[in-house]
DNA sequence: GCCCAAATGCAATATTATAACATTTTATTT
DNA sequence: AAATAAAATGTTATAATATTGCATTTGGGC
């Protein structure tokens, strides 16, 4: 379990089943207040993505899935769910890791900005406007019209920055 | 053929072969300061990526050098000579697409950021020090360290948006 | 020529994602 | 409650992207 020391860093600095139980009872509310349905799957899939802060693959929520409920679903559920949450910005997709992570504010639809630490894996989600009126002044430079500015910077947090100083 | 109008659109505003030639020509310089091998390999798939602006993806290279060669080479070769290209910063990797692009100044290592056209599917590279100072400045705020800063914009391009506009 | 290291060939397989169609569940109407 | 339609899920197969491991070839330096 390579990863428990990394979580252990973000334990340290909040109480992450507060976390867990906010995001839950935000999605909840939020599938209620649009009449969409918060099934039992799309509920252990956005469980299982906020389990902790790193972006999680398709196939380890699979896993995951797997060990809680005893038959293993097939690769399209996980994806069916996965593009729900997506639809409904209750998560965001990672495109350089090819993961899965909770967004922090689903109540406006927006594409966060991601710090992506190398080391400890945690992914830190933005909504830097500084970003955002940089790469539109770029932009409109090039007369392009933006879309979907896609931003995921990896470099190394304040946590494991830290640590490494430590050692 | 669903390229050819959106080449188009690129080759009437630059002449592509010289495009192509310059590239061509910087990369065997490059190669050669640094004493690495731009191997027959090498230089068709960097030819293969430099046949337009649109990332292309590694299996149709593979393809495109089946049809050259009359014996289809397999996913390694192709991936060495990308991962070749990639280690001397003469292409760039967009991880959104899983394609990669030809790097238009690949004599200083950097990061380039993207602005993908959603219509002609054109991507152009920016090295804009706006963006770069606005993700460093948030990622400051974080205590985060920038190492690799992936900025992948889809939007609409100039020229497709007046091709649009006329229809 | 011999040797070494780098590059390439090649077979198999891992990882991520989707297509196509069957079945079940849920909500709605009758 | 029965009938129906729509949405969600199950299931099988397969597509698309990428890597591992090992064999062979190539190109310089001795």
């Amino acid at each position: 379990m390579q990863n428990l020391s990394s979580m252990h860093n973000i334990a340290e600095h909040h109480n992450h089943q507060r976390c867990i139980d906010d995001a839950m009872t935000r999605a909840r509310e939020l599938c209620h207040s649009r009449q969409v349905k918060f099934t039992r799957i799309r509920e252990q899939v956005l469980a299982c993505v906020w389990a902790n802060h790193q972006p999680v693959g398709a196939y380890t929520i699979l896993e995951e899935l797997a060990k809680d409920s005893s038959r293993r679903p097939a690769p399209p559920t996980v994806y069916r769910a996965l593009d729900f949450l997506l639809d409904n910005g209750l998560v965001h997709r990672i495109t350089s890791l090819n993961a899965f992570v909770g967004c922090k504010d689903p109540s406006h639809r927006h594409q966060g900005h991601f710090l992506i630490c190398r080391q400890c894996r945690n992914a830190t989600e933005l909504d830097t406007d500084i970003i955002n009126t940089a790469i539109n002044t770029a932009a409109k430079q090039h007369g392009f019209s933006v879309e979907v500015p896609c931003v995921e910077v990896v470099g190394c947090c304040a946590h494991c920055k830290e640590n490494r100083d430590n050692d």
